[in-house]
RNA sequence: GUGGGUGUAGCUCAGUCGGUAGAGCACUGGUUUGUGGUACCAGAAGUCGCGGGUUCAAGCCCCGUCACCCACCCCA
């Protein structure tokens, strides 16, 4: 009975073609990371139950993955990358640096449904700032999250920036006191860039015992948006009177200005984050273009002063951005903007019988040793084959020893995207390969 | 968890009024054996997701089921 070959829902495979597209993005993100000043860390991805649940809300505790290993332990899949942190400061406080900057890139896992650019297995790249409570960390941050986003080539987006604290003003300021009530407002408020103003008040109305007049105000508040993000916070301002959380988005945009990021921010105060353990800026990045807009967040984030304190006696401050790698790929690939790259080799050595063996392999190792990626034909048959299948896979020069060449201490060389061959000497071998390659 | 859509060759899909299977790409071989891309010829490849029902006859109609996709919810 054939055991049938498949994969998890949610769960995908890479293949080659794919792969290269994403090492290069992975790359580039962990170079940005790293000129921004932010060092590795890795953990385990399996936690206990415990580290994880209660600090993402019911929502996301019902997505964990949790089961009992072996000994019976309870144990989950990390949900994300911010909770293990928490974790690993709470744990191992007096062995790092403060304040920490750390990068980490690795695969979470949600029991989520899977839809379009929604996986259950997909990796995520972090940066966050632990250790320091002013507006430069979060300016910091979000600066790292901007170049990366830049460095990319990802012009089309924009981050929504907002405030715990602005939200709660709000909230207050429409009579919203009650925290079911509140909950129920944020939902609906949440949902303001996909159903618009006529959905987030039918969806207010929903809530019982809303007070009256309530959603007027919120939705009035929530109108208030200028064309700038300082008048905007100017604006709510006037309507709500002084709020820290406003002030502390006015340093943060001014902080972002002087970085050279003033475009790709906006403010928005219908971003409401559902994680639990925010308690400050909060961040929500989208893609402008219409066709992925509704792909939802790629890079999101914020404050989060609690958490750690969670673990321990302490209460430590920290803010944090994370990048939906496989979230942004599957965009970028929707946009046509994830060139196709060619797979494998740049160097292809036919063998031409069994006794040129022998040649192959070496011609072969003096291309590597001069740094030329470089495939030997392992199928071996008529050179015809072989130049077809190295043509296929996007090789871009042939080598050719046969019996003649050899006596005459020489490599045929040929150019595949030219069609152009000569023979050279075997000293020559390298110089002339990287020739050919240099011209592109 | 709720709603909608789709399941046919490795991939993308066509398949009319029900009459038991097709294309393109990919793959293999060939067009005289030291040369690829283009062209031409040939070949291999399908329990039509699965189970049941209606019918002389089902890829097509009906019921169920599973899987995938999309949307809601929530999120990266």
């Amino acid at each position: 009975m054939a055991i049938q070959p498949r994969t998890l829902k949610g769960f995908r495979d890479t293949l080659p073609q794919d792969m290269k597209p994403r090492r290069a993005m992975l790359q580039t993100i962990e170079g940005t990371f790293a000129r921004h000043g932010f060092a590795p860390l890795d953990t385990p991805a399996l936690e206990y139950a415990e580290i994880l649940t209660g600090k993402y809300g019911d929502e996301g505790d019902k997505l964990l993955y949790r089961f009992a290993d072996h000994g019976e332990r309870q144990v989950a899949l990390r949900y994300d990358l911010t909770v293990p942190l928490a974790r690993v400061v709470a744990q191992h406080r007096g062995a790092l640096p403060s304040p920490l900057r750390r990068y980490h890139i690795a695969s979470v896992w949600r029991a989520d449904k899977p839809q379009r650019g929604r996986f259950r297995e997909f990796m995520q790249c972090d940066v966050d700032i632990v250790g320091a409570t002013g507006p430069l960390a979060d300016a910091e941050v979000l600066s790292t999250g901007l170049s990366v986003l830049a460095d990319l080539g990802v012009t089309g987006a924009c981050i929504h920036l907002n405030h715990r604290g602005l939200l709660s003003a709000l909230l207050s300021h429409a009579g919203i006191a009650e925290p079911r009530m509140q909950l129920h407002a944020l939902r609906a408020v949440d949902k303001w860039d996909k159903v618009g103003e006529p959905g987030v008040r039918r969806e207010l109305a929903k809530i019982d015992d809303l007070p009256a007049g309530a959603p007027d105000r919120l939705l009035q508040a929530l109108e208030t948006v200028a064309d700038t993000p300082e008048a905007t916070l100017d604006a709510l301002e006037a309507l709500l009177g002084e709020v820290t959380a406003i002030d502390r988005l006015r340093e943060v945009l001014a902080l972002l200005a002087a970085a050279g990021h003033a475009g790709g921010v906006t403010i928005d105060p219908t971003i409401a984050r559902g994680l639990d353990y925010y308690t400050g800026v909060i961040y929500e990045t989208r893609l402008t273009d219409a066709k992925v807009a509704n792909m939802g967040a790629v890079m999101s984030g914020g404050r989060y002063d609690e958490l750690i304190g969670m673990f321990g006696k302490e209460q430590v401050p920290a803010v944090g951005i994370s990048l939906g790698l496989d979230r942004l790929l599957a965009a970028l690939r929707e946009l046509g903007l994830v060139a196709e790259a060619s797979q494998g080799a740049d160097a292809f050595v036919t063998v031409f019988n069994a006794a040129g063996r022998l040649d192959a392999m070496a011609v072969a190792a003096e291309l590597r040793a001069a740094g030329v990626a470089t495939e030997v034909a392992t199928l071996e048959g008529k050179l015809g084959k072989q130049f077809k299948r190295a043509d296929r896979r996007g090789c871009k020069v042939a080598l050719v020893v046969g019996p003649d060449d050899r006596d005459a201490g020489q490599v045929v060389v040929k150019d595949l995207r030219r069609g152009a061959q000569h023979k050279v000497a075997r000293g020559e071998l390298a110089a002339a390969v990287s020739d050919i390659l240099r011209q592109g």
